[in-house]
DNA sequence: TGTACATCAGTGAACGCGCGTTCACTGATGTAC
DNA sequence: TGTACATCAGTGAACGCGCGTTCACTGATGTAC
């Protein structure tokens, strides 16, 4: 849509982006439910029936803060993951846990926000659920190629139960996208999934303090984690690829 | 202390023991920076001002629902854990996986206001401490008698850093309680340490709705996670005890 | 280019609500003699 | 066992506050002729 650059509909612009931006700077020390329009409006220098031009309720500005934040992380990981070159794929895993873990650490409102306790009685869009799963898509593709290119990650501890079904809708949901082919094993899947939970598990126990007098530095024991997760999915250097790894 | 049993202290108990459950009740639809102290009083049949007899604010309060959450969730765990045989390492940790689980999925308040966003402004007291403990001290003992029993952790990945001084803390502090002794690896402590997140994490994923349209039966999913964090840690059945697990 | 009208942004007052906390009080329970 | 006093639980009114949302309004910006 090609807007005319009338003053108005630039002033309309920039004055959206002000009371975003407030708003997020408000997540800072707020949390999502405490979330206050008049505050905001406040901060804007606006009266707070003003920001009804803007956004028709409280809820409509939480779902638009979600949706930017969640691209926002979205297209920091996928702009770091990019960046490393495309053989290189533990160093392609390492740049998109590093940026995920960046982004919400410099930011803990916002993180509060997409992975912290759901503002009670407010219901997320259909409109949010695309942006939340960027992260995850850039983890998914990093795990195929690898796979493509010979690693395999550990299997199923013996004695485990068949886990296709359990991940049914993950699977249909990436193939769905082409981010893996039919022939990646469900082992792929399961520990795909449970290195995405654990990535931002670490970081949700590192803003929510319950890391606290555990680990001595918080970047170096994500990075430590963030290693192991790619180890386990059989991620690492061509130099050393698929060393023996068993289990004494 | 022993209290005298006088008409009085009964009262203040069971009304005391009242409130606290209105709150968590409370809980379980509010999240925990809306907790209202007016609430509360109505819901127990209390003029507002009269809770104040109770506890003398509402942080008060929380303070109280946080220490019974964690020790309430800390024993389900232990007593799992303890109900298993003992040299059924492998059973034993199962059991304090799915207690832990169990507990936070029957209340996800109380899960919200232990492990979600914290509430802003409220700084938790000393008394928070030991009681947040009580779970991860109980899979740090498995993981110890485990390792004792012969069982040993993946390695750390080729190139690793050595993490030991990362974890210090945690390591001092569980020689202090007894839990394992100095001759268990550095990397056991990064293994168990990082089981201990993506257990929550998980469960976070789960009541946060990260995990809708990805896992198909949440109860059998984590089951899935929790086997492979024990597998991980080398925590194996003794029929099948240390099979090779290699990278390919 | 100028005028008439429509659209839109922002104002300020008001609605009805809930909150945490304080305070002086009444009446019941407990204790000391 | 009975009385006098102290302690405590609960009341109801009040304090000062912030909240989301609505509404009639003014004045500026945009559009059509």
């Amino acid at each position: 849509m090609a807007a005319p650059r009338t003053a108005r509909a630039l002033a309309r612009e920039t004055l959206t982006r002000e009371i975003v931006d407030a708003a997020r700077a408000r997540l800072a020390t707020a949390g999502p439910a405490e979330l206050s329009l008049r505050a905001v409006a406040r901060d804007v220098g606006m009266v707070s029936s003003a920001v009804y031009r803007y956004f028709p309720s409280r809820d409509a500005l939480l779902t638009a803060l979600l949706v930017e934040c969640y691209d926002e992380l979205g297209a920091a990981v996928e702009e770091a993951e990019a960046a490393v070159a495309r053989d290189d794929v533990e160093g392609r895993w390492a740049a998109a846990c590093r940026a995920l873990r960046a982004w919400c650490v410099a930011r803990p409102g916002d993180f509060a926000l997409l992975y912290g306790t759901p503002v009670p009685g407010y219901a997320a869009p259909r409109d949010t659920v695309e942006p939340a799963t960027r992260v995850v898509r850039v983890l998914v593709r990093v795990v195929g190629d690898a796979w493509a290119r010979g690693a395999r990650p550990l299997p199923a501890p013996p004695g485990a139960d068949d886990a296709t079904a359990l991940v049914g809708p993950a699977r249909a949901y990436v193939e769905a996208h082409g981010l893996v082919g039919p022939d990646a094993p469900t082992e792929s899947v399961v520990r795909t999934l449970t290195a995405w939970t654990t990535l931002f598990g670490t970081v949700s126990f590192e803003l929510f303090g319950h890391l606290d007098n555990t680990v001595t530095d918080h970047a170096r024991w994500f990075d430590a984690v963030a290693q192991r997760l790619g180890a386990d999915l059989g991620i690492v250097r061509a130099a050393d690829a698929t060393p023996a790894r068993d289990g004494r």
